[in-house]
DNA sequence: TGGTTTGTATAGGATTTAGTTATGAACCTA
DNA sequence: TAGGTTCATAACTAAATCCTATACAAACCA
């Protein structure tokens, strides 16, 4: 079925409200005969005369009246739909579906949240906890709109920023016999050392062995499920690890069991980005929450 | 402020249900170029990016999802104008000022009334008593939608049609000493009667004057402001009148004290008709009520 | 890894729609 | 009857809309 165009039926408001052909013409700054054109497409799309026409100028008829009425408060919703549009602007609105590594997430999110929340205080923060490439994954599909992640990482559709990075620690038990100190360590130090990495599939555990394989240490070959799992372990004096120095305050906080050591002239580690898809509007508003974030994470 | 088109939004809506420009153009038969300017357009005019382009189709960002459930209303709105628009076409519906001269109104209104309620029983029907010449003056400025009285009147923007013919009956007391017998009468006959009129104003009145000149009949210089009035002053015996049948059954009912005699070998009287504007749509569903009442007075 | 499919964007041209001015006919008013 | 209304019509122009063809990127699949 052929709509009427909004345009007709602003034209029909006009001429409702003005009486006459000519003068609801000046008042859409249009020519009389555009409109009067207008007007009879109206009326033939609806099958109805809308309004009679006399030497003096019109009379609605009672479908025309009625048309009328129902136009004005068809024009009306539309405006407010613009309006609401328009406005829609300035902040972010909505759910925003935020992902995260699992060795990033307990210890990096909530300032990310924090920060979101102060400048979008209009929308619902959903956080979600997933491996790089299934995080990457929901990214591309629209299920995740950021992603809180080691960089970098070069994919075509999405765009990323680093936000600081996040050098690796040597963690250890209390109890070792390398925690005597708190200075830093060489890494030649830990080739003897038996050295606990995460399981398959976290970035971190990649990362922790290439830095192991480049220095010629072999990794022992039992594995944890989690960073906190592993720090468990660490304590239990069952080996050292690798820690990245943002989980350091949590996972080796005083009283855990565990202590840590910073690697001597190195700076292995890992970088800490935020990531979304370039065709995302998102990228726009994520300008500041990135500037917040490297200025708090120096 | 450029608002959007409803065929915009109508293809923003498309695209959602769809999830993919190619999809969404096909199911509104239109090429996937012309969506993707359109929809274009649609972002530009609300200055808001609706949705992301990805290489599987689109993601609706949150803007996206507000315009889209609102463009539904908004369509699903104008659809309904038109339906209602379109149905509002076998009857008349709203109000209907109808209009009567004085001498009609009483006889002849009720059967009107009856007919258009019988056919369009929608309608609100709003009588008025006027003479003709405010009549035809409401008519033409649109307070007045259909009109009864006594044609012909020639009028280039109004139309009229003839219901029946109202032959002119002689009217006297039950006492005159023309009451003795209700056969036929011819004109000759009164001219030596007081002839009573109704006042200036009254097409009735001119009518009948008419015919007494034509006749050479010196009427009375007694005016009488209304027929029920003129027909007391009969009762009582100052003189007789020419009653229009149509009135006979009511101002010469039995008891009323008035008798009538037809007029021999004439057929002098007036035609009861219909008048509207030739513009209004009012016309074409008049027909039905002029055959009813045609041949009701037949 | 190279071909196919499935996406969207762009370019150039045809068509339709919406607008213009000029003009005309009917009517009101002075 | 002249002049100013009214709306309608005609002929033309400008712009919006849509088409086909093409390009290009990503996903899929053998």
């Amino acid at each position: 079925m052929n709509l009427p165009t909004i345009q007709q039926l602003t034209y029909l408001v006009a001429l409702a409200d003005e009486g006459s052909f000519s003068r609801a013409a000046d008042a859409c700054f249009i020519s009389q005969p555009a409109l009067s054109a207008q007007i009879k497409g109206l009326e033939n799309r609806l099958g109805q005369q809308l309004l009679e026409r006399t030497s003096r100028g019109i009379l609605l008829t009672h479908q025309g009246v009625q048309v009328v009425d129902r136009a004005r408060a068809l024009i009306r919703d539309l405006n407010d739909l613009v309006i609401e549009a328009k406005n829609d602007g300035d902040d972010l609105r909505g759910d925003i579906h935020i992902g995260a590594i699992p060795t990033m997430a307990p210890y990096l999110l909530p300032a990310l949240v924090q920060s979101l929340r102060k400048h979008h205080p209009h929308s619902q923060l959903h956080l979600h906890e997933e491996q790089t490439h299934d995080l990457l994954q929901s990214l591309r599909y629209g299920k995740l709109d950021v992603g809180l992640l080691a960089l970098p990482i070069e994919e075509p559709t999405l765009s990323s920023a680093v936000l600081a990075h996040d050098p690796f620690l040597v963690a250890m038990s209390s109890d070792h016999r390398l925690a005597d100190t708190s200075s830093p360590i060489s890494l030649d130090r830990l080739a003897k050392e038996n050295i606990l990495l995460l399981e398959e599939g976290h970035c971190l555990r990649d990362q922790a062995e290439n830095l192991c394989i480049r220095s010629n240490i072999q990794p022992s070959d039992i594995q944890a499920t989690s960073l906190p799992t592993l720090v468990q372990m660490v304590a239990a004096n069952m080996g050292i690890t690798l820690l990245p120095r943002s989980a350091a305050p949590i996972e080796a906080r005083t009283g855990s069991g565990v202590m840590t050591r910073p690697l001597r002239s190195s700076n292995a580690g890992r970088s800490i980005g935020l990531i979304w898809r370039t065709s995302s509007p998102i990228g726009t508003y994520l300008t500041s929450i990135i500037s917040d974030l490297s200025t708090l994470w120096k």
